[in-house]
DNA sequence: ACCTGAACACCGTTCAAGT
DNA sequence: ACCTGAACACCGTTCAAGT
């Protein structure tokens, strides 16, 4: 997109990747409300209508955001050919988790919009070339690739809907003690196989369970390869 | 939560169940934007802060609403225990997924809170039934269900966020047509894998996929619980 | 070209007052 | 107890004007 030198006016005082940056700190500090035109231009010293210069709107800075964050990924898991393709993709998928996890105000921006930014084009194009090694055809391979990101993504907006986004990620064994709490409280009588597993069902936002369920979807594309 | 008869005053002009009715026809009709408290008391001719009188907060209404379209799910299909547990995990999820995608602006309401209503709790007792037969431990099978439901509500909100909420579901057939001009302009280059399979990617959206990678889950299941 | 001031059409929520 | 009128502290976005 190259634009021809225009030169007129006062430069321009920030770059389009700072405006993110402030965004990604208003959401980390004070959560998805926060997360305002008018906060960004605040926090900056402009005017709010300022910001449309460098964004056309709102939606287009909440598109950003989750590309910086995709972009936070380390894109070496899946090109390391070394490791076996389950392996890798387990690691990539805790990879992904984890930075998801760090900024919990995000996971419903991953969920509202078309992820389809160069990064994630590029974790798909990693996704595909391991699941060629599981056997798959390109056609499985593709579906299993969908599959999997929407294990991943699903699994960390339904963890990050009981966080609390303002303040940093509490250690797995607390949040997982705080809900074996709250469970304690399903009336067997009613829910007799429910009660039964509540200290499981306190671990369903752990990476047990993350893991867990990756490990079967993984088992599926195995089986269906061989 | 037995109350005194309360005898004071006029009679409540509506109930909270029409509340939810308004609440949800303006989500159908208007997207969620239009999901807001001075808007439904405008619809019922009531004074904005009336609203206050039947809910707490906003929140309380959009957790009132994912509990009315949850309620909506055929509670027979778990619990025909004449067909087999596959055939019954398939058909609620697809029967889910279709009641979910009918409210396009609900998808981000499922993901946006703990899902923990009676009628959730029902579900998720009638999978755990359902996985037993598979063969799993009730540990494993508290983790599967948990799994199943991660993928069935993760697959509705990526496919819901490309569908405009205003308007009724167009058939899949469209739908997919419509991301198959779009995918087409992957650059092969960057992206071989990925341009090599653009009509599976295409198909993302469908029915089709939905089944695949569940089915890849279930066979996962299986295996573990032989 | 970039930015400001002012305005428009909205929000969710609270408070005091009326019946 | 239920509801209204008025207000508070916000939104996203647009428009005209300044440099």
């Amino acid at each position: 997109m190259a634009e021809g030198p225009r030169r007129r006016g006062p430069e321009r005082a920030f770059t389009d990747e700072q405006i993110v940056g402030v965004a990604l700190d208003l959401l980390d500090e004070h959560g998805p409300d926060a997360l305002s035109v008018r906060r960004i231009a605040a926090k900056m010293g402009l005017a709010p209508n300022a910001i449309y210069t460098y964004f056309p709107d709102k939606q287009a800075i909440l598109r950003a955001v989750v590309d910086r964050i995709v972009g936070e990924r380390d894109t070496q898991i899946l090109n390391d050919t070394d490791a076996p393709w389950r392996e890798r993709i387990v690691r990539v998928s805790l990879d992904i988790r984890t930075r998801l996890l760090a900024h919990p105000g995000s996971a419903l921006l991953f969920m509202s919009a078309p992820i389809d930014g160069p990064n994630s084009l590029a974790l798909g194009e990693g996704l595909l070339g391991a699941l060629a090694e599981a056997g798959l055809d390109a056609a499985d391979a593709a579906r299993a690739s969908y599959a999997v990101i929407v294990y991943v993504l699903g699994s960390v907006a339904l963890e990050a809907s009981e966080l609390d986004p303002t303040v940093p990620l509490p250690a797995e064994a607390d949040r997982i003690a705080e809900r074996r709490g709250a469970f304690a409280a399903v009336p067997a009588e009613w829910f007799p196989r429910t009660a039964a597993v509540t200290d499981v069902m306190a671990a369903y936002i752990g990476t047990e369970q993350f893991t867990w369920g990756l490990e079967r979807l993984l088992d599926g594309f195995a089986a269906r390869g061989r």
